[in-house]
DNA sequence: CGCTCCTAGTGGTATATACTACCTATTAGA
DNA sequence: TCTAATAGGTAGTATATACCACTAGGAGCG
C-alpha cells in the first residue's frame, strides 16, 4: 500500500528519487503522466496497463474522451529507476506540475502523486481550512 | 504501448523525424490521415486495417458517417521511415494541420497524433480550464 | 552512551544514442 | 544540358542513460 509524504529534491538534470519504501512495492517500472489539481500521477506498471487499455479504447468520436485521453495517454511516459532509484522527469511534465528544486512525494493507496512543494502546502492549507465543508460532501459518498 | 509527448522539427522539406521510441513499436509502415480537432492522426497499418474497414461498412445513408468516413478515408496516405526514421508528410496534411516549424508527436494507446505546436500548447491549456469536468470523467473509469 | 557500519539520497562525470541542420547525389523537366 | 526538386546521407550537438564518489542519517552492537 503506498502511503505517506516524503520530500526530495530534483536535481538539475531533472532526476528524481522515488523513497526507497515506494520503490519496493513498485517493482521494476512505473509510468509517469499528468494528473489533477497540476501535479503528476506515477502508477505501478499493472494498474496502469488496465487504465491504459480503457482509455485508449474510449470513443474516438466524442470530443470529451478525446481530450481526457490526450492528458493522460499522451502525458504518459514509462519510467525506470537508475542503480539508485530515481526517475527522470521529461520537461514538459516538469512544466506541466510547475516543479522546481523541492518535489513532495505523496503516496494515494494506489499510486504516487508529485508536487511542486510550495503548491503541495498551498493546497494543504486550503484543505485545513475548508476541511468541515469537504468532510459533508464525503458523507454523500457514504464515508 | 503508444505514449508520450515529443517535440520534432518538420525540416524544410517537409519531412519529419518519427521519435525512436515510437519507430521500434510501429515496425515497418504506417498511416497517416486527417485526424480531428485539426491534427493528424498516425496508425500502425495493422490497426488501420481494421478501422478502415469498420468505416468502409458504416451505412451510406447517414450524412455524418459518410462525413467522418471521407475525412479519415480519403485523407489517408501510406508512409514508410527513411533511414533516418522519417516520414514525409504531404502538403495537404501540412496545410491541414497547420504545420510550421515544430510539430508535436503524442502517443495515445493505439495511434499517434501530430499537431503544430501552437495549437498543441492552447488545447492544453484550455484542458486545464475545464479539468473539473474531466474530473469527473475519472470518477467513471474508478480511478 | 558512543562508535561503526549500512542504507538512502545528492551530486557529478562519461558514454552512447538520437535528432537536427546541412550537404550531396540523382532524377525529372524544360 | 542546365535547373530545380527530392530522396538519401553525414556530421555535430544536445539529451538521456549508466556509472561512480561522497555525505548524512539511522540502526545495531559494543
Amino acid at each position: 500500500m503506498l502511503i505517506g509524504e516524503y520530500k526530495h529534491s530534483l536535481d538539475p538534470k531533472k532526476r528524481l528519487s522515488i523513497p526507497s519504501k515506494f520503490r519496493k512495492e513498485l517493482g521494476e517500472g512505473a509510468v509517469i503522466t499528468r494528473g489533477l489539481d497540476n501535479c503528476l500521477f506515477l502508477f505501478p506498471s499493472a494498474y496502469w496497463q488496465q487504465l491504459a487499455e480503457r482509455l485508449g479504447n474510449m470513443p474516438l468520436v466524442q470530443q470529451d474522451s478525446r481530450a481526457f485521453a490526450r492528458l493522460l495517454l499522451s502525458g504518459a511516459m514509462e519510467v525506470d529507476f537508475d542503480s539508485l532509484g530515481r526517475i527522470l522527469i521529461p520537461e514538459y511534465l516538469k512544466q506541466y506540475a510547475s516543479l522546481k528544486k523541492v518535489a513532495v512525494v505523496a503516496g494515494l493507496y494506489n499510486r504516487l502523486e508529485i508536487w511542486d512543494e510550495q503548491r503541495w502546502e498551498q493546497y494543504k492549507s486550503n484543505l485545513e481550512k475548508n476541511s468541515d465543508s469537504i468532510a459533508e460532501k464525503l458523507t454523500e459518498l457514504g464515508i
